[in-house]
DNA sequence: TGTACATCAGTGAACGCGCGTTCACTGATGTAC
DNA sequence: TGTACATCAGTGAACGCGCGTTCACTGATGTAC
């Protein structure tokens, strides 16, 4: 009968070699110069592969876009995750974990950045790309509420601290970029995350305990 | 004898309306999508017209750029300006000002990120880019030391807390962006605005005394 | 002031490349018996 | 297991539009006398 939709063939999942050069193309040529023969090329294929996988550049870019949010977003779980498990309790070091974690790679700002002004004035993708932030948001605040407890600080306003991390990880990060070779930017940036750490929390010396039988 | 070069024509100055309406169409556009005719046509010129005035898009776009970027730096200054002739004395309402004076234009924010991500895959830019954003920091600090010093707050490290100004400003600008019907969003800026305000200063009660008489 | 001439900004047609898109095909994979 | 057939992902040639770029021109502006 017919063949099961779902069976890939076995020369290749081609959708995830386009996806996976969908991101360098894009990276490496900017959001209005990648074309389907810079993608296809560098996956190895025709142009005609494209078309039978994709309606258009903008939804391959979109789906490039969505999963490679979701892994670093994964990333960023796990290496917070790791801070748990390794039971880090100063306060120092766990700004400094977190903002370890916290991804500067000028591939990903980039398509992040140019995604980020298309959707402004892209009414549809407008909706898409704040509900992504949000969702990123709400995914990171328990874990880093959790980890300021361990360090004894307790976050009146979880969601505020949340956003607060997430624009100052934002509004360094073009400044790391920029000054590559600067240690002093990066040190900064740590400075900035503790401040902030400090702003939004409040000791809580119950908090450490109540931490650990969690 | 020759034209005088400076001369220009009455029918109008090209490179003028070229460049206001290169930022009109980059901002619709965005930097891949704009080309020469969506320029000219705009401006109510043909294509050679463009080519008689510049050697590419490129060199367009970063007259525009750094055209617009002093404009609003300069924009900037008067506001915080007119803070200091105000004589503005509450912390609180220092912040507000610095605040409202940084503008959250969705047309200006994708530019200048679509020029900081091409700025990071083009070496030659990276270092221009670099040096404007270094220019705007240097010519905020004293403005907002200033200000700081007539609410009472001497500020030790004021590089750093300039720096972590523009860094706050441009994490909460999409933020504020991508959700603009939002009025949390701009009160959370806010708030954060006078986290890091107190963060990266210390009382000095001889700092408004002295900053009557400079 | 008027006339003849020079300049050159901007015009608009033309050229051609790059790229998006289509589609008849082919050959590798999978199914039927 | 082997053979004949069906499927369809990917090929690669072809088409044509959009756009960058060129350039001979024109007519408005400015200069000389």
């Amino acid at each position: 009968m017919t063949v099961d939709p779902s069976t890939k063939r076995k020369r290749g999942n081609t959708r995830r070699r386009l996806i996976d050069a969908a991101f360098e193309a894009y990276a490496e040529n900017g959001f209005g110069h990648t074309t389907v023969e810079k993608v296809v090329d560098r996956a190895g294929f025709t142009r005609g592969a494209f078309y039978s996988n994709f309606e258009s550049l903008e939804e391959l870019f979109l789906e490039m876009w969505a999963e490679r949010s979701s892994t670093i977003l994964a990333e960023i779980r796990t290496a917070l995750d790791r801070l748990v498990a390794d039971d880090v309790v100063d306060l120092r070091e766990v700004i400094r974990g977190i903002s370890a974690a916290l991804p500067l790679d000028p591939k990903w700002w980039g398509i992040t950045a140019e995604v980020t002004a298309h959707a402004l004035r892209t009414p549809g993708l407008r909706e898409v790309v704040a509900a992504r932030e949000e969702h990123v948001s709400e995914a990171l605040t328990p874990l880093v509420v959790e980890l300021l407890a361990r360090a004894g600080r307790r976050i009146p306003d979880p969601e505020s601290f949340s956003k607060a991390v997430i624009a100052v990880f934002d509004g360094t990060a073009p400044q790391c970029l920029l000054n590559p070779d600067d240690d002093q930017v990066l040190e900064r940036r740590r400075v900035l995350f503790e401040h902030i750490a400090l702003a939004y929390s409040v000791p809580d010396d119950s908090a450490a305990a109540l931490a650990v039988e969690v």
